[in-house]
DNA sequence: TCGATTTTGTTCTCACGTTCACAAGCTCCT
DNA sequence: AGGAGCTTGTGAACGTGAGAACAAAATCGA
């Protein structure tokens, strides 16, 4: 066990494997919180402050830090600057990761011109897409190129991510392109299910998905009111037909 | 109880109440693959090739089901269309649900364009935005509408949800206001934790906090190769500084 | 130097979610 | 009619995550 270079006796005792799943999703939220106190100009931070401003619980915010080791000093708190850094590093956004973004539609567009994902961290080095007539257009100050150019441009810019924001029918062929040429983490917008080989990270963000979860709970609440007996089978019992196509565009 | 009306002898018991929250979100997903199902023509499905589609495990997704109700028939497998007519009616779909888009920028034009918003079972009445530049504008079949006529549009079209694309800094009053006009559920996109009354559902999206997941990810992949010991403190062992704004663009 | 006060880091308990395994129930074939 | 073969629905075991509570450590003042 390494003596403890220059932080501390008790020696975190490297709780650097293992993160829970549910803690690094949070991480993240830590960071923005942290650099929005950073900007306030304030110094230090206790785990309560620093909950309120990630909007989580204070014990789980202590308890999700601690996997991190121990970057906090009793009495006193977190010091601001060096918690940031240290979930950073964590994170891994001290460095620059090369993105690709294929399919260059509304949502292809929005993501190239937005703001959040220049991100420190991120770096955009290509807008790709298959279509011709998009191929050249200039967007803020980069060039859409052509899809066949992907396996090119992952080699050259060690390009690690790809977000998919084509329609959800080409959606599993890119991810098989992206996957092929090198890509091991992707970022899916289309309305499909990817399947992917073991090793290579996906995570998926589905607007109708959180529309309709919203819905649900939506209905709950009038349904509270409303009918708060017998909610079972409200028209419709027996036939089944007529429903017109809920669940999402799959196909173009 | 109810003495289960026409369905069957062995009545569900009324499993309405209480769907586990992870239950909740996976029933957009079972929908969208009975959808794809529906659509080829395939008239019964398996719990395994139902999971199959979905991409989950069969027991889970026979475990997600019968929280619903038993809608299938032992030996055979579930009936496509009617399963997919139960869930969606679970999830609320079958009804059609206003939503107010906030803020039209990058992303909020791409939402208005997005045809997975046009998902059966939601209806964009109005996008809205304060800048004056934008109000008036096209966008499809719609014109983009002054801030101000929010409570007016809540009120005439009985919007319960509402999507915020706007930037961090007016999120939280834009929130507010929406709220205080009598939305009940919101899709936030802005880089913020938005806080709302008790009775209000909110949900988020954040795109930078999806990349640093898999960045995280993506690290220790290219790190358990190159550092499998002592990745304690890489650099930096005292200073703290340098670090430029990792985080995420709180506040425009 | 010592005690009071503050706040972290951690332990313990409980709730939730996932997966396995199997009985119950349906269909089809003989 | 009866048995073989599937497939659902669910009970039970397991693992992960959340929250309460407290001991350990730091600061500050007397």
């Amino acid at each position: 066990m390494t003596p403890a270079r220059s932080r501390r006796p008790g020696a975190p005792t490297r709780t650097d494997r293992g993160i829970p799943e549910a803690t690094v999703a949070r991480l993240p939220v830590y960071l923005r919180a942290l650099t929005a106190l950073s900007d306030s100009g304030i110094a230090t931070a206790s785990s309560e402050d620093l909950a309120t401003a990630a909007g989580v619980n204070s014990a789980k915010l202590r308890k999700d830090l601690s996997y991190l080791g121990s970057y906090g000093t009793r009495g006193v708190g977190y010091d601001v600057e060096y918690l940031r850094y240290q979930i950073a590093r964590e994170i891994g956004v001290t460095q620059d990761w090369a993105v690709v973004i294929v399919g260059i539609g509304n949502l292809g567009h929005a993501l190239a011109n937005y703001s959040g994902f220049g991100t420190r961290g991120f770096r955009i080095v290509a807008l790709l897409d298959a279509d011709p007539k998009l191929v050249g257009e200039r967007i803020g100050d980069m060039v859409v190129r052509d899809f066949a150019e992907l396996e090119e441009i992952v080699a050259a810019d060690r390009v690690s991510i790809g977000v998919i924001t084509t329609p959800a029918g080409p959606a599993q062929e890119v991810c098989d392109r992206l996957v092929s040429a090198g890509v091991t983490s992707i970022l899916n917008f289309a309305p499909v299910v990817l399947s992917v080989p073991a090793g290579v990270d996906i995570r998926k963000v589905d607007l109708s998905i959180e529309l309709q979860i919203l819905a649900y709970h939506e209905q709950r609440k009038s349904g509270e009111a409303a009918l708060p007996e017998v909610p079972e089978l409200p028209a419709m019992n027996g036939v089944v037909t007529d429903l017109p196509s809920v669940g999402g565009g799959v196909g173009a």
